[in-house]
DNA sequence: AGGACAACGGTCT
DNA sequence: AGACCGTTGTCCT
């Protein structure tokens, strides 16, 4: 997939929210959804009524399941220079930080300290760090790519290991054609 | 090279 | 006011 565009917006109060799952390259994911956009993209880490839970414990929402339209939302991300629409909610630093993550290219890293500085608060990174784990929307917010300074890859989400498939997986892609993000 | 630890800034309670 | 953290720099062994 290569996405081209990725567009913000902030969460609606009471707006349903759908969820439906799918097999991935990097293991099964859940996809949630409002009308407006992904809301929510979760590798399995932990077993699927955790994170809705968590959906409903930052959206004050349950979750329905509707598969279909979750399949919409993934066949969206798999197209060709799709515009896709987010859907967050997070303080004004953080969405911030998660627009910032997007503006880091495919098959490249970036550290905490050089994100804070970025963002204008030199001494920020464990800010910044904190922000970055608020992060509802995994890959396609690419909190991924953002290691430690020392070169060592930080923590992870949904798992350590994963980070580090995804990121060996960029590397090679963005070798062999420049723009574009590697097929999840 | 690797462990302990304090300080960092933002957020939640 | 106090505690929690996907970090970092420094000071040790």
């Amino acid at each position: 997939m290569s996405l081209s565009e990725l567009i913000f917006h902030t969460y609606n109060e009471a707006a349903t929210i759908c969820y439906g799952t799918h097999a991935s390259a990097h293991g099964e994911v859940v996809v949630l959804s409002t009308e407006k956009g992904i809301c929510g993209f979760h590798f399995l880490e932990e077993p699927l009524a955790y994170y809705l839970h968590l959906t409903k414990k930052k959206f004050n929402v349950l979750p329905v399941y509707a598969p279909s339209h979750a399949k919409d939302w993934w066949q969206c991300i798999h197209q060709t220079a799709a515009v896709l629409s987010l859907v967050v909610r997070g303080t004004a630093f953080q969405q911030r930080v998660w627009k910032a993550l997007c503006a880091i290219p495919v098959g490249t890293t970036c550290s905490y300290q050089a994100l804070a500085t970025q963002l204008g608060s030199v001494q920020g990174a464990r800010a910044v760090a904190s922000a970055i784990a608020q992060n509802f929307i995994a890959w396609l917010i690419p909190c991924h790519r953002v290691i430690r300074q020392d070169g060592q890859i930080g923590g992870y989400r949904w798992g350590i290991q994963r980070k580090f498939a995804l990121l060996e997986q960029e590397k090679v892609f963005s070798c062999a054609s420049m723009p574009g993000a590697a097929i999840v």
